[in-house]
RNA sequence: GGAGAAAUGGCAGAGUGGUCGAAUGCGGCAGUCUUGAAAACUGUUGAGGGUCACACCUCCGGGGGUUCGAAUCCCUCUUUCUCCGCCA
Protein backbone atom coordinates (compact mmCIF):
# COMPACT_ATOMS: atom_id res chain seq x y z
CA UNK A 1 0.00 0.00 0.00
CA UNK A 2 1.19 3.47 -0.62
CA UNK A 3 1.92 5.77 1.67
CA UNK A 4 -0.28 8.69 0.88
CA UNK A 5 2.48 11.53 2.10
CA UNK A 6 4.47 9.95 -0.94
CA UNK A 7 1.55 10.30 -3.14
CA UNK A 8 0.92 13.55 -2.55
CA UNK A 9 4.64 14.65 -2.36
CA UNK A 10 5.42 12.43 -6.39
CA UNK A 11 2.14 11.99 -8.23
CA UNK A 12 2.84 13.37 -11.28
CA UNK A 13 6.39 10.60 -11.36
CA UNK A 14 3.22 8.38 -9.91
CA UNK A 15 1.28 8.97 -13.27
CA UNK A 16 4.27 8.46 -15.30
CA UNK A 17 5.51 5.30 -13.95
CA UNK A 18 1.94 4.25 -13.20
CA UNK A 19 1.76 4.16 -17.01
CA UNK A 20 4.30 1.64 -17.24
CA UNK A 21 1.76 -0.77 -15.77
CA UNK A 22 -1.34 0.94 -17.98
CA UNK A 23 -2.79 1.69 -15.09
CA UNK A 24 -4.54 5.10 -15.64
CA UNK A 25 -3.92 6.57 -12.14
CA UNK A 26 -4.49 10.41 -12.69
CA UNK A 27 -8.49 10.08 -11.66
CA UNK A 28 -7.47 7.62 -8.52
CA UNK A 29 -4.55 9.12 -6.91
CA UNK A 30 -6.75 12.64 -7.21
CA UNK A 31 -9.28 11.03 -4.98
CA UNK A 32 -7.11 9.57 -2.36
CA UNK A 33 -5.52 12.91 -2.29
CA UNK A 34 -8.66 14.82 -1.46
CA UNK A 35 -10.42 12.04 0.85
CA UNK A 36 -7.63 12.37 2.74
CA UNK A 37 -7.66 15.63 2.67
CA UNK A 38 -10.96 15.63 4.16
CA UNK A 39 -9.80 12.82 6.88
CA UNK A 40 -7.32 15.26 8.52
CA UNK A 41 -9.98 18.13 8.94
CA UNK A 42 -12.67 15.86 9.97
CA UNK A 43 -10.41 14.20 11.96
CA UNK A 44 -9.45 17.70 13.66
CA UNK A 45 -13.00 19.09 13.86
CA UNK A 46 -13.95 15.53 16.16
CA UNK A 47 -10.14 16.12 18.29
CA UNK A 48 -11.42 19.99 19.19
CA UNK A 49 -15.00 18.32 19.93
CA UNK A 50 -13.35 15.67 22.21
CA UNK A 51 -10.56 18.42 23.87
CA UNK A 52 -13.60 20.40 24.82
CA UNK A 53 -15.48 17.61 25.83
CA UNK A 54 -12.78 16.09 27.91
CA UNK A 55 -12.20 19.66 29.23
CA UNK A 56 -15.74 19.61 30.47
CA UNK A 57 -15.28 16.19 32.25
CA UNK A 58 -12.36 17.41 33.93
CA UNK A 59 -14.12 20.78 35.23
CA UNK A 60 -16.93 18.44 36.40
CA UNK A 61 -14.95 16.16 38.47
CA UNK A 62 -13.76 18.90 39.94
CA UNK A 63 -17.10 20.27 41.01
CA UNK A 64 -18.15 17.38 42.22
CA UNK A 65 -15.02 17.28 44.30
CA UNK A 66 -16.17 20.40 45.70
CA UNK A 67 -19.81 19.36 45.79
CA UNK A 68 -21.20 21.92 43.56
CA UNK A 69 -23.37 19.90 41.59
CA UNK A 70 -25.68 22.03 40.17
CA UNK A 71 -23.02 23.57 38.55
CA UNK A 72 -22.40 20.17 37.68
CA UNK A 73 -25.69 19.34 35.95
CA UNK A 74 -25.39 22.31 34.21
CA UNK A 75 -22.17 21.18 32.10
CA UNK A 76 -23.29 18.00 31.67
CA UNK A 77 -25.95 19.05 29.72
CA UNK A 78 -22.97 20.93 27.42
CA UNK A 79 -21.73 17.53 27.42
CA UNK A 80 -24.65 15.99 26.03
CA UNK A 81 -24.42 18.42 22.67
CA UNK A 82 -20.72 17.76 22.30
CA UNK A 83 -21.25 13.80 22.70
CA UNK A 84 -23.93 13.86 19.96
CA UNK A 85 -21.51 15.78 17.44
CA UNK A 86 -18.34 14.05 18.51
CA UNK A 87 -20.05 10.60 17.26
CA UNK A 88 -21.56 12.29 13.64
CA UNK A 89 -17.81 13.68 13.05
CA UNK A 90 -16.30 9.58 14.27
CA UNK A 91 -19.45 8.03 12.18
CA UNK A 92 -17.60 10.26 8.75
CA UNK A 93 -14.57 9.57 10.10
CA UNK A 94 -14.81 6.13 9.88
CA UNK A 95 -16.60 6.39 6.62
CA UNK A 96 -13.98 8.30 4.76
CA UNK A 97 -11.41 6.47 6.05
CA UNK A 98 -12.55 3.24 5.06
CA UNK A 99 -13.33 4.67 1.26
CA UNK A 100 -9.86 6.05 1.42
CA UNK A 101 -8.24 2.54 2.05
CA UNK A 102 -10.80 1.04 0.06
CA UNK A 103 -9.14 3.09 -2.82
CA UNK A 104 -5.23 2.29 -1.59
CA UNK A 105 -5.83 -0.99 -1.84
CA UNK A 106 -6.47 -0.73 -5.12
CA UNK A 107 -3.24 0.71 -6.03
CA UNK A 108 -0.25 -1.25 -6.84
CA UNK A 109 2.95 -0.74 -6.07
CA UNK A 110 5.02 1.75 -8.53
CA UNK A 111 7.41 0.50 -10.94
CA UNK A 112 10.61 0.82 -10.41
CA UNK A 113 12.58 3.45 -13.06
CA UNK A 114 14.48 0.60 -14.25
CA UNK A 115 11.00 -1.59 -15.12
CA UNK A 116 10.14 -1.50 -18.98
CA UNK A 117 6.93 -0.46 -20.05
CA UNK A 118 4.77 -3.19 -21.68
CA UNK A 119 1.55 -4.82 -21.31
CA UNK A 120 2.33 -8.79 -20.93
CA UNK A 121 4.97 -11.36 -20.60
CA UNK A 122 5.60 -10.79 -24.61
CA UNK A 123 7.07 -7.28 -23.16
CA UNK A 124 9.31 -8.68 -20.69
CA UNK A 125 12.87 -8.09 -20.67
CA UNK A 126 15.57 -10.63 -20.98
CA UNK A 127 18.51 -9.48 -19.23
CA UNK A 128 20.68 -12.92 -18.72
CA UNK A 129 20.89 -16.20 -20.05
CA UNK A 130 23.16 -19.34 -19.65
CA UNK A 131 23.24 -23.25 -19.90
CA UNK A 132 23.51 -25.17 -22.64
CA UNK A 133 20.20 -26.40 -23.96
CA UNK A 134 21.17 -30.63 -24.63
CA UNK A 135 20.16 -32.19 -27.70
CA UNK A 136 17.73 -34.56 -26.80
CA UNK A 137 17.74 -37.98 -28.56
CA UNK A 138 15.09 -39.13 -30.82
CA UNK A 139 11.40 -39.77 -28.89
CA UNK A 140 12.47 -37.59 -26.14
CA UNK A 141 9.36 -37.22 -23.72
CA UNK A 142 7.89 -34.28 -21.86
CA UNK A 143 8.00 -34.64 -18.40
CA UNK A 144 4.60 -36.08 -18.02
CA UNK A 145 5.36 -39.23 -20.27
CA UNK A 146 8.56 -39.43 -18.36
CA UNK A 147 6.49 -39.17 -14.89
CA UNK A 148 4.08 -42.24 -16.20
CA UNK A 149 6.75 -44.19 -18.06
CA UNK A 150 8.97 -44.50 -14.96
CA UNK A 151 5.90 -44.37 -12.49
CA UNK A 152 7.78 -41.73 -10.31
CA UNK A 153 4.41 -39.14 -10.54
CA UNK A 154 0.93 -40.24 -10.53
CA UNK A 155 -1.41 -37.66 -11.48
CA UNK A 156 -4.75 -40.13 -11.85
CA UNK A 157 -4.02 -41.02 -8.03
CA UNK A 158 -4.31 -37.59 -7.11
CA UNK A 159 -7.21 -37.20 -9.31
CA UNK A 160 -9.10 -39.47 -6.60
CA UNK A 161 -7.53 -38.75 -3.58
CA UNK A 162 -8.26 -34.67 -4.10
CA UNK A 163 -8.49 -33.76 -7.58
CA UNK A 164 -6.71 -32.23 -10.45
CA UNK A 165 -3.52 -30.78 -9.77
CA UNK A 166 -2.65 -32.32 -6.78
CA UNK A 167 -0.27 -35.41 -8.21
CA UNK A 168 1.04 -38.37 -5.51
CA UNK A 169 4.99 -38.67 -5.79
CA UNK A 170 6.23 -41.73 -5.87
CA UNK A 171 9.28 -43.92 -5.40
CA UNK A 172 12.36 -42.38 -6.27
CA UNK A 173 10.14 -39.32 -7.59
CA UNK A 174 9.43 -38.48 -4.02
CA UNK A 175 12.62 -39.32 -2.94
CA UNK A 176 13.96 -36.86 -5.93
CA UNK A 177 11.68 -34.16 -4.57
CA UNK A 178 12.98 -34.58 -1.34
CA UNK A 179 16.70 -34.37 -2.20
CA UNK A 180 16.02 -31.10 -4.51
CA UNK A 181 13.89 -29.61 -1.17
CA UNK A 182 17.23 -30.15 1.42
CA UNK A 183 19.42 -28.84 -1.36
CA UNK A 184 18.07 -26.03 -1.65
CA UNK A 185 17.70 -24.91 1.94
CA UNK A 186 21.50 -26.15 2.07
CA UNK A 187 22.39 -24.07 -0.50
CA UNK A 188 20.26 -20.92 1.66
CA UNK A 189 22.38 -21.79 4.75
CA UNK A 190 25.49 -21.77 3.42
CA UNK A 191 24.03 -18.31 2.14
CA UNK A 192 23.47 -17.45 5.54
CA UNK A 193 19.88 -17.81 5.41
CA UNK A 194 17.59 -18.86 8.91
CA UNK A 195 15.71 -21.46 8.34
CA UNK A 196 11.96 -21.49 9.39
CA UNK A 197 9.54 -23.84 9.74
CA UNK A 198 6.15 -21.77 9.01
CA UNK A 199 2.68 -22.54 9.64
CA UNK A 200 0.58 -23.38 6.13
CA UNK A 201 -2.75 -21.72 7.05
CA UNK A 202 -2.94 -17.71 7.93
CA UNK A 203 -5.16 -15.26 9.01
CA UNK A 204 -6.91 -12.64 7.33
CA UNK A 205 -4.59 -9.77 8.90
CA UNK A 206 -1.35 -11.54 6.99
CA UNK A 207 -3.17 -11.88 3.61
CA UNK A 208 -4.16 -8.50 4.11
CA UNK A 209 -0.09 -7.23 4.79
CA UNK A 210 1.42 -8.90 1.94
CA UNK A 211 -0.74 -8.12 -0.38
CA UNK A 212 -2.63 -11.43 -0.98
CA UNK A 213 -6.01 -9.92 0.70
CA UNK A 214 -8.06 -8.27 -0.23
CA UNK A 215 -7.75 -8.01 -3.89
CA UNK A 216 -6.41 -11.19 -4.93
CA UNK A 217 -8.56 -13.28 -2.60
CA UNK A 218 -9.95 -15.81 -5.02
CA UNK A 219 -6.39 -16.78 -5.70
CA UNK A 220 -6.26 -18.73 -2.02
CA UNK A 221 -8.33 -21.75 -0.56
CA UNK A 222 -10.60 -20.17 2.82
CA UNK A 223 -11.18 -22.40 5.07
CA UNK A 224 -14.06 -20.59 6.01
CA UNK A 225 -15.04 -22.30 9.08
CA UNK A 226 -11.56 -20.73 11.02
CA UNK A 227 -11.60 -18.22 8.35
CA UNK A 228 -8.17 -18.96 7.64
CA UNK A 229 -6.25 -19.01 3.91
CA UNK A 230 -3.64 -21.80 2.93
CA UNK A 231 -0.63 -19.99 2.08
CA UNK A 232 0.03 -18.99 -1.72
CA UNK A 233 3.22 -18.90 -1.08
CA UNK A 234 5.39 -19.22 2.13
CA UNK A 235 5.97 -15.29 1.39
CA UNK A 236 2.73 -15.00 3.51
CA UNK A 237 4.33 -16.02 6.81
CA UNK A 238 7.52 -15.75 6.43
CA UNK A 239 6.84 -11.58 5.80
CA UNK A 240 3.92 -11.63 8.45
CA UNK A 241 6.66 -13.13 11.48
CA UNK A 242 7.56 -8.98 11.12
CA UNK A 243 4.23 -7.47 10.92
CA UNK A 244 3.98 -4.86 13.98
CA UNK A 245 7.85 -4.47 14.45
CA UNK A 246 10.04 -1.46 15.12
CA UNK A 247 13.21 -3.12 14.45
CA UNK A 248 17.24 -1.43 15.34
CA UNK A 249 20.07 -0.90 13.28
CA UNK A 250 21.51 -3.75 14.60
CA UNK A 251 18.45 -6.45 13.34
CA UNK A 252 19.89 -5.89 9.53
CA UNK A 253 20.53 -7.79 7.51
CA UNK A 254 16.81 -9.85 8.07
CA UNK A 255 17.31 -13.35 6.00
CA UNK A 256 15.34 -16.11 6.11
CA UNK A 257 14.57 -19.44 4.12
CA UNK A 258 11.91 -22.17 4.52
CA UNK A 259 10.49 -24.69 2.59
CA UNK A 260 6.57 -24.67 2.78
CA UNK A 261 4.28 -26.91 -0.06
CA UNK A 262 1.93 -23.96 -1.57
CA UNK A 263 -1.95 -23.72 -2.28
CA UNK A 264 -3.74 -21.83 -5.55
CA UNK A 265 -6.61 -22.07 -6.36
CA UNK A 266 -5.77 -21.12 -10.22
CA UNK A 267 -9.30 -20.51 -10.70
CA UNK A 268 -9.61 -20.72 -14.43
CA UNK A 269 -6.60 -22.16 -15.34
CA UNK A 270 -6.53 -25.27 -17.90
CA UNK A 271 -4.97 -26.24 -21.30
CA UNK A 272 -2.03 -28.07 -22.73
CA UNK A 273 0.12 -25.14 -20.89
CA UNK A 274 -1.32 -26.35 -17.20
CA UNK A 275 -0.46 -30.28 -17.92
CA UNK A 276 1.73 -32.05 -16.01
CA UNK A 277 3.93 -30.26 -13.52
CA UNK A 278 3.27 -26.73 -15.16
CA UNK A 279 0.23 -25.70 -13.16
CA UNK A 280 -0.58 -27.43 -10.06
CA UNK A 281 -2.98 -26.50 -7.31
CA UNK A 282 -0.48 -27.57 -4.09
CA UNK A 283 3.06 -27.36 -5.23
CA UNK A 284 6.66 -27.45 -2.96
CA UNK A 285 8.88 -24.69 -3.02
CA UNK A 286 11.91 -23.32 -0.79
CA UNK A 287 11.53 -19.20 -0.14
CA UNK A 288 13.89 -16.78 0.62
CA UNK A 289 12.60 -13.57 2.55
CA UNK A 290 14.91 -10.38 3.28
CA UNK A 291 13.98 -7.05 5.13
CA UNK A 292 16.71 -4.47 4.66
CA UNK A 293 16.98 -1.10 4.63
CA UNK A 294 15.92 1.27 1.68
CA UNK A 295 19.48 1.67 0.76
CA UNK A 296 20.53 -1.32 0.92
CA UNK A 297 17.37 -3.71 -0.77
CA UNK A 298 18.41 -3.40 -4.40
CA UNK A 299 21.88 -5.23 -3.71
CA UNK A 300 20.25 -7.41 -1.80
CA UNK A 301 17.54 -8.37 -4.89
CA UNK A 302 21.28 -8.90 -6.93
CA UNK A 303 22.04 -10.96 -4.01
CA UNK A 304 19.15 -13.03 -4.26
CA UNK A 305 19.26 -12.96 -7.89
CA UNK A 306 23.19 -14.60 -7.82
CA UNK A 307 21.84 -16.94 -5.54
CA UNK A 308 19.42 -18.98 -7.72
CA UNK A 309 22.04 -18.22 -10.50
CA UNK A 310 24.37 -20.03 -8.60
CA UNK A 311 22.12 -22.93 -7.84
CA UNK A 312 21.30 -23.56 -11.48
CA UNK A 313 24.21 -23.61 -12.20
CA UNK A 314 24.89 -26.31 -10.23
CA UNK A 315 21.78 -27.98 -11.35
CA UNK A 316 23.45 -27.51 -15.31
CA UNK A 317 19.71 -26.73 -16.20
CA UNK A 318 19.93 -23.77 -18.77
CA UNK A 319 17.91 -21.25 -18.06
CA UNK A 320 17.70 -17.22 -18.53
CA UNK A 321 16.66 -14.40 -16.42
CA UNK A 322 13.96 -11.86 -17.26
CA UNK A 323 13.46 -8.42 -16.28
CA UNK A 324 9.50 -8.36 -15.76
CA UNK A 325 7.82 -5.63 -17.48
CA UNK A 326 5.04 -2.78 -16.00
CA UNK A 327 1.98 -4.94 -17.48
CA UNK A 328 3.55 -8.40 -16.15
CA UNK A 329 4.68 -7.03 -12.65
CA UNK A 330 2.60 -8.51 -9.73
CA UNK A 331 0.44 -5.77 -7.93
CA UNK A 332 2.86 -5.68 -4.83
CA UNK A 333 6.29 -5.45 -6.76
CA UNK A 334 8.39 -2.12 -7.54
CA UNK A 335 10.67 -4.65 -9.80
CA UNK A 336 10.92 -8.30 -10.23
CA UNK A 337 13.41 -10.81 -11.82
CA UNK A 338 11.81 -14.26 -13.35
CA UNK A 339 13.66 -17.22 -13.79
CA UNK A 340 12.80 -19.42 -16.48
CA UNK A 341 13.98 -23.21 -17.11
CA UNK A 342 13.90 -24.08 -20.54
CA UNK A 343 11.81 -27.32 -21.08
CA UNK A 344 13.32 -28.77 -24.20
CA UNK A 345 11.17 -31.74 -24.35
CA UNK A 346 8.20 -29.09 -24.47
CA UNK A 347 10.06 -26.44 -26.09
CA UNK A 348 8.96 -24.05 -24.08
CA UNK A 349 10.94 -21.75 -21.06
CA UNK A 350 8.96 -22.09 -17.40
CA UNK A 351 9.30 -20.24 -14.96
CA UNK A 352 10.86 -21.31 -11.87
CA UNK A 353 11.28 -18.52 -9.53
CA UNK A 354 10.40 -14.91 -9.06
CA UNK A 355 12.75 -12.68 -7.42
CA UNK A 356 11.13 -8.72 -6.39
CA UNK A 357 11.58 -5.94 -4.40
CA UNK A 358 8.68 -4.59 -2.94
CA UNK A 359 10.32 -1.54 -1.61
CA UNK A 360 7.80 -0.09 1.30
CA UNK A 361 4.72 -1.27 -0.09
CA UNK A 362 4.73 -4.48 2.05
CA UNK A 363 6.45 -2.83 4.95
CA UNK A 364 3.51 -0.16 5.13
CA UNK A 365 0.56 -3.04 5.60
CA UNK A 366 2.81 -4.50 7.50
CA UNK A 367 3.36 -1.69 10.04
CA UNK A 368 7.12 -2.92 9.87
CA UNK A 369 9.56 -0.06 10.76
CA UNK A 370 13.30 0.47 11.86
CA UNK A 371 15.00 3.20 13.51
CA UNK A 372 17.32 4.71 12.69
CA UNK A 373 21.11 5.89 14.52
CA UNK A 374 19.26 9.40 15.54
CA UNK A 375 15.64 7.97 16.41
CA UNK A 376 13.97 8.64 12.91
CA UNK A 377 11.51 6.34 12.04
CA UNK A 378 11.57 4.94 8.27
CA UNK A 379 9.64 2.07 6.57
CA UNK A 380 12.01 -1.08 5.43
CA UNK A 381 12.23 -2.25 2.20
CA UNK A 382 10.76 -6.46 1.59
CA UNK A 383 11.87 -8.86 -0.63
CA UNK A 384 11.52 -12.48 -1.11
CA UNK A 385 12.62 -14.92 -4.09
CA UNK A 386 11.69 -18.48 -4.82
CA UNK A 387 15.01 -21.01 -4.66
CA UNK A 388 13.08 -22.75 -6.06
CA UNK A 389 9.82 -23.66 -6.94
CA UNK A 390 9.81 -27.48 -6.93
CA UNK A 391 7.62 -29.34 -9.86
CA UNK A 392 8.94 -26.88 -12.82
CA UNK A 393 12.60 -27.42 -11.72
CA UNK A 394 11.80 -31.18 -11.70
CA UNK A 395 9.50 -30.94 -15.14
CA UNK A 396 12.85 -29.63 -16.27
CA UNK A 397 15.31 -31.98 -14.45
CA UNK A 398 13.68 -35.17 -16.17
CA UNK A 399 13.18 -33.29 -19.53
CA UNK A 400 16.40 -32.43 -20.18
CA UNK A 401 18.29 -35.53 -18.66
CA UNK A 402 16.77 -37.89 -20.24
CA UNK A 403 18.63 -40.82 -22.09
CA UNK A 404 17.52 -43.88 -23.56
CA UNK A 405 19.19 -45.09 -20.58
CA UNK A 406 16.98 -43.19 -18.26
CA UNK A 407 16.72 -40.19 -16.47
CA UNK A 408 20.52 -38.91 -15.06
CA UNK A 409 20.10 -37.19 -11.67
CA UNK A 410 22.25 -33.91 -11.79
CA UNK A 411 25.94 -34.79 -9.73
CA UNK A 412 24.88 -32.37 -7.01
CA UNK A 413 21.81 -34.16 -6.17
CA UNK A 414 23.11 -37.57 -6.21
CA UNK A 415 24.97 -37.69 -2.55
CA UNK A 416 21.19 -36.65 -1.60
CA UNK A 417 19.28 -38.79 -3.56
CA UNK A 418 21.34 -41.84 -3.49
CA UNK A 419 20.59 -42.77 -6.72
CA UNK A 420 22.12 -41.07 -9.87
CA UNK A 421 19.60 -42.56 -12.51
CA UNK A 422 15.79 -43.22 -12.31
CA UNK A 423 15.30 -46.04 -14.92
C1' G B 1 -14.25 -30.11 24.17
C1' G B 2 -15.37 -28.77 29.87
C1' A B 3 -13.96 -25.68 34.47
C1' G B 4 -11.15 -21.72 36.44
C1' A B 5 -7.41 -17.55 36.22
C1' A B 6 -5.18 -13.85 33.43
C1' A B 7 -3.86 -10.11 29.28
C1' U B 8 -0.90 -2.83 31.28
C1' G B 9 5.06 0.73 28.03
C1' G B 10 11.51 -3.07 25.39
C1' C B 11 10.97 -6.46 29.95
C1' A B 12 9.14 -7.15 35.00
C1' G B 13 5.20 -5.14 37.65
C1' A B 14 1.69 -1.34 40.42
C1' G B 15 -2.82 0.81 39.45
C1' U B 16 -10.04 -1.31 40.48
C1' G B 17 -14.46 5.32 38.15
C1' G B 18 -11.81 11.84 37.79
C1' U B 19 -4.93 15.90 38.28
C1' C B 20 -3.23 8.06 34.97
C1' G B 21 -0.38 7.97 29.04
C1' A B 22 0.03 5.34 33.45
C1' A B 23 3.98 4.40 40.08
C1' U B 24 8.36 1.50 40.79
C1' G B 25 12.40 -1.66 39.21
C1' C B 26 15.37 -3.45 35.12
C1' G B 27 16.95 -2.30 30.33
C1' G B 28 18.09 1.83 26.56
C1' C B 29 20.03 6.83 25.65
C1' A B 30 22.71 11.41 27.35
C1' G B 31 25.69 13.60 31.09
C1' U B 32 28.84 13.92 35.84
C1' C B 33 32.92 11.29 37.93
C1' U B 34 37.31 8.33 35.68
C1' U B 35 43.59 7.94 31.99
C1' G B 36 39.68 4.43 30.01
C1' A B 37 35.88 1.09 31.53
C1' A B 38 32.76 -0.62 35.47
C1' A B 39 30.19 1.15 39.70
C1' A B 40 27.71 5.32 41.63
C1' C B 41 24.95 9.72 40.78
C1' U B 42 21.83 13.15 37.55
C1' G B 43 18.66 13.66 33.57
C1' U B 44 16.00 11.34 29.74
C1' U B 45 13.31 7.26 27.47
C1' G B 46 6.15 4.02 24.32
C1' A B 47 3.18 4.31 19.63
C1' G B 48 -0.12 6.65 15.95
C1' G B 49 -2.62 11.10 14.08
C1' G B 50 -2.13 16.41 13.79
C1' U B 51 0.93 21.17 13.47
C1' C B 52 6.05 25.24 10.36
C1' A B 53 6.42 24.36 15.57
C1' C B 54 3.22 24.08 19.71
C1' A B 55 -1.62 23.02 21.16
C1' C B 56 -4.70 19.09 20.74
C1' C B 57 -6.69 13.93 19.74
C1' U B 58 -6.28 8.45 19.99
C1' C B 59 -4.09 3.92 22.02
C1' C B 60 -3.52 -0.16 28.90
C1' G B 61 -5.15 -7.82 24.00
C1' G B 62 -9.50 -6.82 19.76
C1' G B 63 -14.62 -5.08 19.24
C1' G B 64 -19.07 -3.10 21.53
C1' G B 65 -21.63 -0.87 25.88
C1' U B 66 -22.59 2.00 30.74
C1' U B 67 -20.98 7.06 32.47
C1' C B 68 -20.27 14.10 32.21
C1' G B 69 -15.68 10.99 32.81
C1' A B 70 -13.15 3.99 31.92
C1' A B 71 -6.67 0.82 32.28
C1' U B 72 -10.45 0.46 36.25
C1' C B 73 -17.64 -1.43 35.63
C1' C B 74 -20.70 -4.62 31.90
C1' C B 75 -21.04 -7.73 27.23
C1' U B 76 -18.38 -10.26 23.48
C1' C B 77 -14.24 -12.20 20.79
C1' U B 78 -9.12 -13.67 20.74
C1' U B 79 -4.82 -15.32 23.13
C1' U B 80 -2.03 -17.29 27.38
C1' C B 81 -1.76 -20.18 31.96
C1' U B 82 -3.73 -24.14 35.45
C1' C B 83 -6.89 -28.50 36.00
C1' C B 84 -9.94 -32.33 33.46
C1' G B 85 -11.12 -34.96 28.84
C1' C B 86 -9.40 -36.46 23.94
C1' C B 87 -5.21 -37.23 20.82
C1' A B 88 -0.32 -37.48 16.50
Amino acid sequence: MLQVSNIRANKEVYIAAFKKRNFEAETILNDVLSLDESRRSTQSQLDETLAESNQLSKEIGMLFKTGETQKAGILKEKTARLKESSKLLSEELNTITAKLDALLYTIPNVPHQSVPAGVNEEDNEEVFKEGEIPVLAEGSLPHWELAKKYDIIDFELGNKVTGAGFPVYKGKGARLQRALITYFLNKAAEAGYTEYQLPLLVNEASGIATGQLPDKEGQMYHVTEDDLYLIPTAEVPMTNLFRDRMLTESDFPITCTGYTPCFRREAGSYGAHVRGLNRLHQFDKVELVRIEKPENSFEALDGMVDHIKGILRDLKLPYRILRLCGGDLGFTSALTFDFEVFSTAQDRWLEISSVSNFETFQANRLKLRYKDKDGNKHLVHTLNGSALALPRVLAGILENYQTPEGIMIPEVLVPLTGFDRID
